[in-house]
DNA sequence: GCGTGATGTTGAA
DNA sequence: TCAACCTCACGCC
């Protein structure tokens, strides 16, 4: 689940269920008591998200969560169900609960931990003020493939693995393309298109990226979903036929994770 | 029941 | 480059 569609929608889910009231929190696994018990009863003010990070503000005290690739979310309305073990966090009050569980990161933390945090990662595509020329400056100076520098969140916070393949899918690029072979103009369009579609992920909760034109119904092919839940062109789709050329989508690995792209529509 | 892999990151080698 | 961490769902006995 999490890329940063999920982080902003946790943000705003937790800004309707919680914010401006008392919660209250516990760590029904043990691992959080500490810093549950610190928040315990307190009014939060507000959630915010930046990239895959997620901040709870009770005052100067943040709960500073990272879902990693484990972590989830369990949201529910009226009375809390008995806790499992593995609940890191839980916060409720009278009408909603939120079940935190195997987050890389759960943490208490000031606001100036919580600046430096910010100070590191780069623009995120769902923040309306950040600046894509910020990652474009580190971009179009590096060497490194234009598929691992997607996924640094010092040069673009938020984006992981499914949207790092779509996206250069969309946009015809070759995932092994150096960062500084790629004109502003192709920056510029794949900062566009992420925000739309990570836009539209924080609508859904999922990510959806075939474009209507593409879809099986238009193109004559039976209906299908992804097994992750959204529908796609290249994600996880190796040795299938791509959606647009019919060519097999390949898939290699690249910085211990699996990237996947179509040659036939991904030039050089 | 066991093994596997996953939308992530860090820190050591 | 690799292991470590965290959890759960799925396929295959």
């Amino acid at each position: 689940m999490p890329e940063g569609h999920t982080i902003h929608r946790l943000a705003a889910d937790h800004n309707h269920a919680f914010a401006g009231r008392a919660v209250r929190a516990t760590s029904p696994q043990g691992k959080f008591s500490d810093g549950a018990a610190l928040v315990d009863g307190r009014v939060l003010e507000t959630a915010e998200a930046h990239g895959k990070h997620l901040f709870l503000g009770f005052g100067d005290d943040w709960v500073h969560i990272h879902l990693g690739l484990f972590g989830k979310y369990a949201f529910g309305a009226g009375p809390v169900p008995p806790p499992t073990e593995t609940v890191r966090l839980r916060l409720a009050n009278p009408d909603s609960y939120a079940d935190l569980r195997g987050p890389t990161t759960c943490a208490l933390i000031t606001g100036a931990e919580k600046q430096a945090i910010h100070d590191r990662l780069g623009p995120d595509p769902l923040r309306p003020g950040d600046d894509p020329g910020k990652a474009w400056q580190r971009v179009s100076r590096s060497r490194t493939s234009v598929a691992a520098l997607l996924m640094d969140q010092k040069v673009v916070a938020g984006v992981g693995n499914v949207y790092r393949a779509e996206v250069l899918f969309r946009h015809g690029i070759d995932p092994y393309r150096p960062g500084r072979d790629l004109t502003r103009s192709e920056w510029d369009g794949m900062w566009a298109d992420l925000a739309a579609l990570m836009r539209e992920g924080v609508r859904n909760n999922r990510i959806d990226t075939v474009r209507p034109e593409h879809t099986p119904e238009a193109m004559g092919r039976p209906p299908r979903v992804d097994d992750h839940g959204g529908e796609v062109y290249v994600y996880r789709r190796a040795a299938m036929p791509c959606h647009v050329c019919g060519g097999e989508i390949r898939t290699a690995g690249l910085a211990a994770r699996n990237l996947f792209w179509c040659p036939g529509c991904q030039q050089r």
